[in-house]
DNA sequence: TACTGGATAGAGCGTTCGTTCTAGCGGCGT
DNA sequence: ACGCCGCTAGAACGAACGCTCTATCCAGTA
């Protein structure tokens, strides 16, 4: 195991987010984690002696950060907030379509699934949204809008995509993002 | 049992509703389901032999029906859509509230749980996002929209109040929802 | 070479899962 | 009064669950 290959904790904490993303917290196992990752049980308990909750927190946080980077990314590339939002429909939609429709949101599935159960899961999952929506915001803020329209707008970029992303997924269709984009666009342009 | 009261089957399918709302599909058994609805484990096999993806799939058309028939009812009390959409964030924010943050959709989570899986589920649950759409769509056409218009505008007022459910759920607070019902209201009065 | 402690390996614990099965209840039609 | 049948009841099956346990491996240190 040289130390420029990813170590057995990083395999199994991004093995998991992509499990927990494509099927959610009930309906994975830690055998199968450990089967896909290519660890053993005893690695997974040697690493999370928490079990699947603790685990389930650390693959939220790292399905966090990885969607933040992404975002953050997306937002460089492009100066003008509206087409931001437009190009970052287009970047889930093609992510989603190039997966089979298998990787929608990477926290969603089991953050809905714990509200209200897994008080430590629905934590980090809450903290997931707000930096998210943070990036949304300094974004806005960036562009000349202010604090308070900013923020607020902030919320709805996030929770429309979302909306947008889950619905693309059911449906297998890549319009439900598409018309998000636009109409988002639109609604932060009413307010410059 | 008397035939005013409502019978086993109808017992199940609520039970299995609420579960399915509020645990999602893998984390909920069929012997928490018969115990729920006060049925046994034979009865439920009676009435669905498909066993629980049939019972699912049956309760996702109930979630369905059900939020479509509140949806209609909402819209048939305000006439300004922007209005009245603004009025369903609030129903929806007050109903979650009152479920100590427990009953936010009734099928979102079921429907992303399965997607790519169980093919059965994700179609009832497309339908029942179909079926949604309709009503906002008809609604916007009532009040002149276009057609075109109309039918956009539909896909981003659910998803948005879809992704603005969860993000309140999760958060606990009303606030993304209230946020929302603006924000789709100046959105649908920018197109009159 | 001997020791140590982090990491790996996998058998096995008790429990619950979805499902199947047979037996029995109870009200209706004849 | 009888037989039938929709429905209820719950034991039991194999498989999978989360988790615990002991044994082994192996690089680093003295």
């Amino acid at each position: 195991m040289t130390k420029h290959e990813i170590g057995t904790r990083e395999r199994i904490v991004r093995t998991t987010s992509r499990l927990l993303q494509r099927q959610g917290y009930g309906a994975t196992g830690l055998k199968e984690i450990s089967r896909e990752a290519e660890a053993t049980l005893g690695s997974v308990y040697h690493f999370f002696p928490g079990g699947k909750r603790e685990l389930a927190v650390e693959a939220i946080r790292h399905g966090d950060k990885e969607f933040a980077e992404a975002l953050a990314a997306w937002f460089d590339r492009v100066d003008d907030p509206g087409a931001a939002v437009i190009a970052c429909t287009r970047e889930l939609a093609a992510g989603l379509r190039e997966s089979g429709w298998l990787d929608g949101c990477p926290i969603t599935t089991a953050a809905l699934e714990s509200a209200g159960h897994e008080p430590d899961i629905q934590r980090a999952a809450e903290e997931a949204y707000e930096n998210w929506r943070a990036l949304v915001r300094d974004k806005l803020l960036r562009s000349g809008l202010t604090e308070d329209v900013a923020r607020e707008l902030a919320h709805t970029v996030i929770n429309t995509l979302e909306g947008a992303e889950m619905s693309a997924q059911v449906s297998q269709s890549e319009e439900p993002l598409e018309i998000a984009g636009r109409h988002l666009a639109r609604l932060i342009d009413s307010y410059r």
